[in-house]
DNA sequence: AAGTGGTCTAGACCACAAC
DNA sequence: TTGTGGTCTAGACCACTTA
């Protein structure tokens, strides 16, 4: 009798071996990208198992990104190493009193922007120091430019617009978000910015509203403007996460003059 | 008749009404987060459809991260507002000569670094300026910290190791990249560093080697080192998505000087 | 021992677009 | 008309963990 235990592995299902197959065949290239796979019932033939077999396997795959499925033409190869065609280099350049993104693309509304009026959720008010549920001006469009979408959501806390005397407690028509910066600037308030980058899969009708691809997730850019110590708004974009990639100059900072960070927000430090 | 077309809508399929049930309840609150959904059975006895229908739904919402599976527990609701629990400042810090992360994190190795010799892919070639095919010296090491996981490759084209008389041209073995920054620093060749990020599904083995739950996309974060218009090395770092946000500060330039962009990237204009 | 989700079969019918 | 993937049923057996 074996004295060591032999090694565990994943367990191999069939539908892990096709997808295996399959996946190794899109990698080296032996499915080119842009053809078509064999039809399921045909890979269900070929390799003697049930079709429900193959389907779950190509459902791995296109979750993987790595197949598309057009239907009735068959499911097509997807280009596995492909880079976003886009590219956002992200930063603000102040001039006269105006701020203007680096990136000269010009997004336009696909629908006017929506105001509508949020109260604070948990992550917005630690972000913003103010007690949770409290009103919001917000700002949301959904916009598109050269065929790709996006949607941008601007987040002004009541007692911000308040507290600073600003023209859109009375009228919560916020313009768009260089406007607000603009209006910062120029009375008194000057802003410095930080971006918060992260990613998740689409839920539900962002799916149909930014025409994502499935299988493909989302990048989530939260922008934050600070004056004084003061979080005062919070620009939050989505983009398809396999069309742009963005570009940040990393900042070299030296001991000397350390670099500024902005407010620490708090954070569970469990899972 | 009528004249006006009947406006055209996505087909209301029985999966589609069970996953707009289930995400209606678990974004209202009303599927608790962290409480087991109703098992498969109860739910298809429930709405009286088969467990087919029903596992279908459950696997698109746990595509959009919304639920998680712990066999033989249940399926578990997941909290679909939870940010990433933890925060990567992006940013380096230059003393005597010495690169050391902003962020205070001590990553340790989990395997030996692997010194493997990689072709240049063709985006590869693009950012470094050379043939397509051309050797790199990689540096490919998984590493963990507080329960997180990532994996850090390094590339340097021997082209560059050869022209600026680096130490790695007949030993491969490339030390921890802020080293090979140190090396640069200290032989005159200041650096300046560019961060792309962008977002993608894990393929294949990613999911086990990186640890990562089913329906969370990657952050590929590529830093590129560039001394006298020339990009040197680059950086890959893959980590889960859900468990990590980086935050970059926003450089507000003035136009008077502008930002030194890095070189230009050519693309595809084409999606 | 019981109950969970995972895998798999063998069928069936459908909508869609190309031929 | 044909072939595609999408949906759905009604079963079956399995591995796993907790009670």
């Amino acid at each position: 009798m074996p004295r060591t235990p032999p090694q565990i592995t994943e367990p191999v299902t069939r539908q892990r071996q096709v997808a295996d197959y399959l996946r190794d065949g899109i990698l080296s290239g032996d499915f080119p990208a842009g053809q078509p796979l064999p039809s399921e019932e045909r890979l269900a033939d070929l390799f003697g198992v049930s079709r429900h077999v193959i389907r779950q396997a190509v459902t791995t795959l296109v979750g993987e990104g790595l197949l598309i499925v057009r239907r009735p033409h068959g499911t097509i190869v997807r280009d596995p190493h492909a880079r976003p065609a886009h590219l956002d280099h992200r930063g603000l350049t102040l001039a006269d009193g105006h701020h203007t993104e680096t990136e000269p693309v010009t997004w336009q509304d696909i629908d006017p922007p929506a105001f509508v009026r949020a109260d604070a959720t948990a992550a917005q008010a630690d972000l913003f120091n103010i007690p949770p549920g409290q009103p919001m001006l917000t700002r949301d469009v959904l916009q598109q430019a050269n065929g790709l979408r996006r949607s941008v959501r601007l987040h002004m806390p009541f007692s911000v617009a308040a507290d600073l005397d600003t023209p859109w407690l009375d009228d919560p028509h916020l313009p768009e978000p260089v406007q607000v910066y603009d209006w910062f600037h120029s009375h008194g308030h000057p802003l410095t910015f930080t971006e918060y980058v992260r990613a998740r899969m689409p839920v539900g009708d962002e799916t149909t509203a930014l025409r994502i691809t499935p299988g493909t997730p989302l990048l989530v850019i939260a922008r934050t403007a600070t004056t004084a110590g003061r979080v005062v708004t919070l620009e939050q974009t989505r983009i398809p996460g396999d069309q742009t990639e963005l570009a940040y100059p990393l900042t070299t900072t030296s001991p000397a003059a350390p670099a500024s960070k902005p407010a620490t927000r708090t954070r569970r430090t469990t899972r």
